[in-house]
DNA sequence: TATATTTCCGCAATCGTTTGCACTCATGCA
DNA sequence: TGCATGAGTGCAAACGATTGCGGAAATATA
């Protein structure tokens, strides 16, 4: 019963005595049709509460306007914030967007691939898995030439647009600004290196050293999944006993905090014994006491660029698909946890974090 | 080109020289056909890449195996967290999620309806905007009985399933701890009350207040969308000349944190002077100095529970919906913001803060 | 051997739209 | 009057899969 009040076109051309092309036409505005015609099928389409099918459509054109986001997971604020962008923008220019987690689960991304494949997606956006260094589960996209980017977790050798926050600068600036707020010894605690983002800040780490002559030691960096339980272990080892280091330079924010409270905990004043810098700029660096340096990556400029990319080939369906990079600005974000060692430093610090 | 690289069943039946229906049957696993059948082709699809199309399968079915999911914005804590447990449990049973963001805008909501219901999805789930007290929007899906769910922000009055937070007992609950707390004089942020959510906390607030004899002022509550903005604005009023409150009840972190944040310009001391408790429980929080006392909505449960209500819906096609409520239990979780005014209140709030 | 039963498979219609092509009218012009 | 023109419309074939029904072959039963 639910199925016999489902209007189609054939309903509005047969109460009008038309022919369903005409209909169809009509609807779609073609210009081939006069205008008092497709006033009259658009007001009897009203009448029967008619809704156009758009799978039937799609299945003749052939393509869904629906697109896919493959994320590792949307409940966390990088992630969350450029889909939010992603989601509006396109909807903007009439695209759904399916989004789907991987959960950094490889067998899930793949998985993902395959079904989103089926679903005849117009296009593909990604950020990939912590442990996706093989992207071959994406070449259906490719050889069918659907439109394909890859974003913040982007592969490398991969012949895709890619859309990407510059990782080594971001290394770099970071530790260059911890050594000259006055950091010898500095720890990073990196994520894997199976992801490129995260060679290259440890590219820009080691760079930096090297530049202001301080030597790079093995034991001082971290490669590790970048969650708060990996954090604590991380600084088990950092601090079973002295020297510790002066400096810390997180690979994401989560990490960054667990410290900054480890640090207190041990009664280690941040940033007068030791700073801490984190990345990503999640909300709560701001907010934390004291307000944790961070580096912005500004998501909602990177989910701009993405949609923006996406929008243009599907724009030029046919065009190859080749390798190109949009590197999005990075800004470091000074706050307390890195600031020069005053005197006055609890209110100075105080007055920084506001 | 990359339209004669698609393969379809038809293929692989001419490969095999057997029928269409034949190689269906096969891929779907119909008791009729032969294991050795079976194998034979499913061999076949994969030597030639065969993908099923979901459209076309979806338009002859007139089933997507897609749901929608409509959100103010993925953006924000709370509704995250939600929609990524959505995903990834029904996921698991197969079905894509085809989230959308309404930004808090009536009129985006109506226009996701419209499009929504195009894409033939299987079931809705929403949480509505702010301002939604008209719903009839989403009777084309109660119409034709497609599977309909309200979650957090849901109607009163409309035929649906829902599942919802205890919100009266929230207000309750919060109020009365303020109020046990020492609290005399207890200020209400509240959202708008087109928002019934809202509208139930108050309630709470109200009967907490009478039960232990304290007056309501009406001048003691704001209704407002809680944003930053708004909740400087507010604390403008309150703080604007004396007697100040000694107890404020923000219905969302954000806006609690804001207050916070003013207070603490203001040199007014928290939770000695005044005590604040948020809603939410966001991440943020727990993290500030001093942490916030708030209310745990266990985001997680309750996106379990919409999977749930949705994936039965999907099992009993045709079965009449109607109102039923599912209450998602609360949690107080108590932190520093709103401790007991004890002496050596300093460090005891930095334990508790922890 | 003849008949009844399974088992396995094919035919063809169907889902709702879109679109190339052909056709019918008016109308304009010579 | 005859003919080209063009605007407006209709016919029918797709798009790729599913499925009720009927039938052939293989097997069991008498």
């Amino acid at each position: 019963m639910s199925k016999r009040t489902e209007k189609t076109i054939v309903d509005i051309a047969e109460e009008l005595k038309l022919s369903v092309s005409t209909v169809s036409r009509a609807l779609n505005n073609h210009p081939n049709i006069s205008t008092r015609t497709k006033e009259k099928v658009k007001k009897m389409a009203n009448k029967l509460g008619y809704r156009p099918n758009a799978m039937a459509a799609g299945l003749r054109n052939n393509k869904s306007r629906t697109i896919g986001l493959v994320v590792p997971r949307i409940s966390m604020f990088f992630p969350a914030t450029i889909s939010t962008v992603i989601q509006n923008k396109l909807h903007e220019h009439g695209y759904h967007v399916l989004i789907c987690q991987s959960n950094d689960s490889l067998e899930q991304e793949i998985a993902l691939a395959e079904t989103l494949y089926s679903t005849r997606i117009d296009a593909l956006a990604v950020s990939s898995t912590l442990y996706t260094t093989d992207f071959s589960h994406f070449d259906i996209f490719k050889d069918n030439n659907i439109p394909l980017v890859f974003f913040d977790r982007v592969p490398k050798d991969y012949k895709v647009k890619v859309v990407k926050g510059d990782d080594y600068l971001g290394g770099y600036t970071v530790t260059e600004h911890l050594i000259e707020k006055g950091c010898k010894d500095i720890v990073h605690i990196s994520g894997p290196l199976t992801c490129n983002l995260y060679t290259e800040r440890v590219a820009g780490y080691k760079n930096a050293l090297r530049k202001h002559k301080i030597p790079f030691k093995k034991s001082r960096i971290f490669y590790q999944e970048l969650t708060k339980e990996n954090a604590l272990q991380a600084c088990e080892k950092i601090f079973a006993r002295p020297p510790y280091p002066d400096g810390v330079f997180a690979a994401n924010d989560t990490t960054a905090i667990t410290i900054l409270e480890y640090c207190r905990k041990k009664n280690l004043r941040v940033p007068e014994d030791i700073k801490i810098v984190g990345y990503s700029n999640d909300p709560r660096a701001e907010i934390i006491t004291p307000s944790i340096t961070s580096v912005d990556q500004f998501p909602a400029i990177m989910g701009e660029r993405v949609a923006k990319a996406l929008l243009e080939l599907l724009q030029q369906p046919g065009a190859p698909q080749r390798y190109s990079e949009d590197l999005v600005p990075i800004q470091l974000i000074e706050r307390a946890s890195s600031a020069a060692p005053v005197s006055a430093s609890k209110t100075t610090v105080k007055k920084k974090a506001k």
